[in-house]
DNA sequence: TTTGTAAGTGTTAAATGTACACAAAGCCAT
DNA sequence: ATGGCTTTGTGTACATTTAACACTTACAAA
């Protein structure tokens, strides 16, 4: 169970919930004779284990933070300048925490998508929080890259691909799709012209069944069908524009 | 000027001409007291060197073999399966050139865009061909995959940057940019139509020149202005439907 | 019964996509 | 110089898609 010495992963856990996206952060901090020598965030990452690949890796560092392993992953990109580690503060850092870890590390993005109300990063992590994507701390590392990069992916990726069903429950309600789609993508669309769009995807299938105990006309139910959404030969995602 | 064991780059060079995409390919055979155990193809690569990263390794990689170093060139993916070079030649393969390297190697991919026409590969490497890319010789490791990746991952950068205009040259027809992309592509456009809608693009202009000394009527001729485009905050490239 | 809230529904005008055919300009061969 | 060959250049009509927009309905809670 040795660590590659210079390869490792970083995940960047996109959080979503109806109303924004955000990411899932640690706080670093540096203290010295219990004087703080300086704090910020990075993403939560991890070196690859010998005989485990990146994706392995990532779903280790995955499980570790949320419990969970079944979580939509993707690698976007693969960061190995050879200074990539070395800000002011991370030299600091790096003396501070030697470990095995090699001068020059590469590390392999992934992103991945999770309900940010499913998940409470309370227990086990203290110093882990969720920031919403418009509004990030400092960070440290390359990781600001890292973080618009996967974001750029992300949401060339959401277009293109029917990822949005992944972060839906099985049985869905139109509203829920868009407010998703809108929070990932950070625009908003019409509601009568994206219902008309949703209409026309024969994966979309609105189900016999209808909301319960909700304050106002209760929604119609729908679920996504991969069968067909690959049958028909991956129809395009006609509800983004 | 060590290598790193474990860590590689693998270039797809895709050539293109006005007729059809190919990739450059170098024949690898494996012999034994004069007979041929066997014979396929792999992509160009190497293994990153110290102090190096894997962008200037993946130059470095196209300069020996192209001989060019301002290459259009992107990554794609990292491959990083711990059996990557497990299949039963490569074991024999590996077998005979033990080298310096890990068990576990993973390899960052890139593709790059050059003009097969500019590109004759002879005399250094006389085991190095272009393949058109609908028919593929026998691929080593897993080189085939990679390959596939990347002409994915080409094809929608194609769409959505203006990368075709890499490999023009700076004066160029209106004729020769359709035909370039549908040769990337795969497809084929209407020709008034793909003229109608280059006409519209402020970044494409047309200069008070015309083609000599050819056949038939002569074509006006155009630059992309790069400039012009990123003004007009990336317009669209609505030449591809 | 009233109030608040989100669901559901259609039309129109503008823009864009798609399909399609003939004349013009130059070179070459005779 | 004429005719043949090749590629350029051009416009219209029809179909489809986009974009903008407001009122009624169903339910729960007060």
């Amino acid at each position: 169970m040795n660590i590659i010495p210079n390869l490792s992963v970083d995940c960047v856990i996109f959080g979503v919930n109806s109303e924004n996206l955000s990411v899932l952060l640690v706080e670093r901090e540096l203290t010295k004779d219990g004087e703080v020598l300086f704090s910020d965030h990075t993403l939560t990452g991890h070196h690859v284990i010998e005989g485990e690949n990146t994706e392995d890796a990532a779903i280790r560092v995955l499980k570790s933070i949320t419990g969970f392993e079944n979580i939509y992953l993707e690698q976007f990109y693969t960061f190995s300048d050879t200074n990539r580690l070395g800000g002011k503060k991370d030299i600091i850092w790096r003396e501070n925490f030697p470990h095995k870890i090699a001068e020059h590390v590469i590390s392999v993005g992934y992103y991945s998508l999770v309900d940010s109300t499913a998940i409470c990063p309370d227990e086990a992590h203290k110093n882990v929080h969720w920031f919403p994507i418009d509004n990030l701390p400092e960070l440290g590392f390359d990781h600001k890259e890292i973080i618009e990069k996967a974001l750029e992916q992300l949401r060339i990726k959401v277009m293109h691909e029917p990822v949005v069903f992944e972060l839906l429950p099985e049985k869905f309600t139109i509203s829920q799709l868009q407010k998703l789609s809108e929070a990932i993508l950070g625009t908003t669309f019409d509601r009568r012209n994206f219902r008309k769009k949703v209409g026309q995807m024969k994966s979309i299938i609105a189900l016999d069944e209808k909301q319960k105990g909700v304050a106002h006309k209760p929604a119609q139910i729908y679920i996504f069908s991969k069968d067909v959404y690959e049958r028909t030969r991956k129809e395009k995602l006609i509800f983004f524009y």
